[in-house]
DNA sequence: TCCGTCGTGGGAACCGGTTGCTACCGGCGT
DNA sequence: ACGCCGGTAGCAACCGGTTCCCACGACGGA
């Protein structure tokens, strides 16, 4: 019989008082918790709040002072596997934290990138979390540089997450993975298994992330004195279709290849399947190696090569850092380190000369 | 020249109208567009409000009236590619439509859930939209019920998001889509093949998705006459791992089947290479089925026959109606079709006989 | 020239909380 | 019996905005 009335009002701090016989500041203490109140005022309050069904207007404590602080991360598309597992690191961070977490997506468009953070600015969130690469242009420099100046300026704090950092001296944290050298490695490791003639299946052409790794690859080789054909590498985005539609390009194109690295699992996994459907074996007559480490990359069938990228880390590492940094405090920059998986994907290169894959 | 001082107290708009030389309200009128401002005040306030890197505080709004609504999704894990697909749509649809997005995880723990509806509520959230299945109890009734009509008498909705609905009559939208159907139209495929012992890998035993899925399995083998094996029905989890093991296990056992269904994608692709694993070929040697449709369903090898899930379109849905509800209107329950799609790791069931996997 | 009106801007109340300061109460010591 | 003190509760100011209502100045028309 506790009636929760259907009063589609939500009541105030005020209404709660009345019905307790209390002031307005006896309901807020008793809530509070900390200030002394005898047992007689605390129960009647109590009673009255869970009458009313009372929950206290979070921003209005917000603006008094008290009210629980918010976080805010932004990123391209939650669907993406990695992305979703930094996402999950900081919603996990920010909950263990006591934020909350406010998300938005842009799609890829940087006008909504900077519409988001100027709402998360009005928000007055602690911090706004930017996720994933993008192309670093002296306009992504300065447009972003600016944002962390307003940010900061307003006593919150920019992180830069998988994103390149910015010019010395712009209050920004940037919690990086090592792009270069997880494929460097990997790509090291599929030459060391013979093979010359390897095929890279890139992101667009002015992505940070991509661009990394496709230096990584181009390092690779270079360190073993080789000089990669740069018809070899191909570009188009981190997704499956992606993939899949490059690869046939390259097998239609005639290239000559015996191993190919795609930037990420999932462009690995569409270049896989294309390699099916032209009758290919994977890794007898050709090798695949991926990126990520996402939890299908097991499932693929060989068991697919990658490099494992601890994403869920990196999201928490980059909450927890932004909320201990302190205003006076050097910028914070760390660079985790990823390893290779190896599995099945990549066989032994071919005998003597390249062969036509 | 601007200077975006580092003066790490945000300004007012107290501080705004000091600068311009003006009040208050008339600052915030400029800024709300709408009112009629000189054109001289006008330009003064804004150089004031350039020069500040002001933004007006979006609590401070809220509270008054103005301000970005807001709306809360819950979920289990973000990771998960379905929930990341309803995700995306409900962030998609809320931004669409002006919203801010909040997101919470609660990693399964009934606990967390009841704290965020709370908080929600608090925030004064549009909607609270709770994502992806749950044990249908009682107790899951009369919590989520208490959640419904508290959310209501604070003005805001409750929706159920892939979730089961509720006793009538409680104020709740309810946006779900055809386990039971998907599933029964799946497997009635596999039967249709002349596959008699069909092995189901199921979720958690209460888990209303999974139940679902299974009730669909059940009425698509009587449907047929046929009275499956009740040894046929394993429970685990929706993820990749269960699927890997159950299917270890269901060999190890020396269960008999020909095909297996399993109740997710991620399931599936574990189970998958659990067969690979055991020398065992798909669809010749067993065949196997999904649900879900997740991208990845197409690279597995041999392509995954699985069915498909609308979840971005889920999302959206869950958000638009939830708007738009009004208070006095009825309450709405849509329920959302699915389709399989046919690829080819379903193959021809055995001749004569069941087989001995 | 005088008055009405329109265009503008300011004052103050209010949104829903928190908290510093003050006042009242009863109990205790001497 | 009186004064002091500690424990409680209320008043009012404040957080950062919005908006109602009113006043003031300039302008045009009679």
């Amino acid at each position: 019989m506790t009636r929760k009335s259907g009063d589609a009002s939500r009541s105030t701090i005020r209404d709660v008082a009345a019905r307790a016989g209390v002031s307005a500041s006896t309901v807020s203490r008793v809530l509070g918790g900390v200030y002394p109140v005898s047992a007689a005022t605390r129960g009647s309050v109590m009673r009255a709040v869970r009458e009313l069904d009372y929950v206290a207007d979070a921003r209005a404590k917000a603006i008094a002072g008290a009210g629980t602080p918010t976080l805010a991360f932004v990123l391209e598309d939650i669907t993406g596997p990695s992305f979703a597992y930094m996402a999950h690191g900081v919603e996990r961070e920010a909950t263990r934290l006591g934020h909350l977490c406010l998300v938005c997506s842009t799609e890829g468009d940087v006008r909504h990138e900077l519409e988001f953070v100027e709402m998360m600015r009005a928000q007055r969130a602690a911090a706004v979390i930017l996720v994933g690469g993008t192309a670093d242009t002296p306009a992504y420099r300065e447009r972003t540089r600016r944002m962390a100046d307003s940010l900061a300026s307003a006593g919150s704090r920019l992180v830069l997450c998988g994103r390149p950092p910015l010019d010395p001296g712009a209050p920004v944290t940037v919690i990086e993975y090592d792009n270069e050298g997880g494929a460097h490695t990997l790509v090291a490791h599929v030459l060391a298994r013979g093979h010359r003639r390897v095929l890279f299946l890139g992101g667009r052409a002015d992505h940070t992330t991509a661009l990394g790794r496709e230096r990584g690859y181009l390092a690779a080789h270079r360190a073993r004195g080789l000089d990669p054909d740069p018809a070899l590498v191909l570009h188009g985005d981190f997704t499956r279709d992606a993939g899949h539609r490059l690869m046939r390009q390259a097998l239609a194109d005639g290239l000559e290849f015996s191993a190919v690295v795609a930037a990420t699992d999932m462009v690995a996994a569409g270049a896989l399947t294309a390699l099916h459907e032209a009758g290919l074996k994977v890794p007898d007559d050709v090798s695949l190696a991926g990126y990520d480490d996402i939890p299908f990359a097991r499932d693929l069938h060989p068991a697919l090569t990658t490099v494992h990228v601890p994403y869920e880390e990196l999201g928490r590492l980059a909450v927890r850092t932004a909320l201990e940094h302190t205003p006076g405090a050097p910028d914070e920059h760390l660079l985790l380190g990823t390893h290779v998986v190896v599995r099945d994907s990549v066989g032994p290169g071919p005998g003597p000369g390249p062969v036509t894959a």
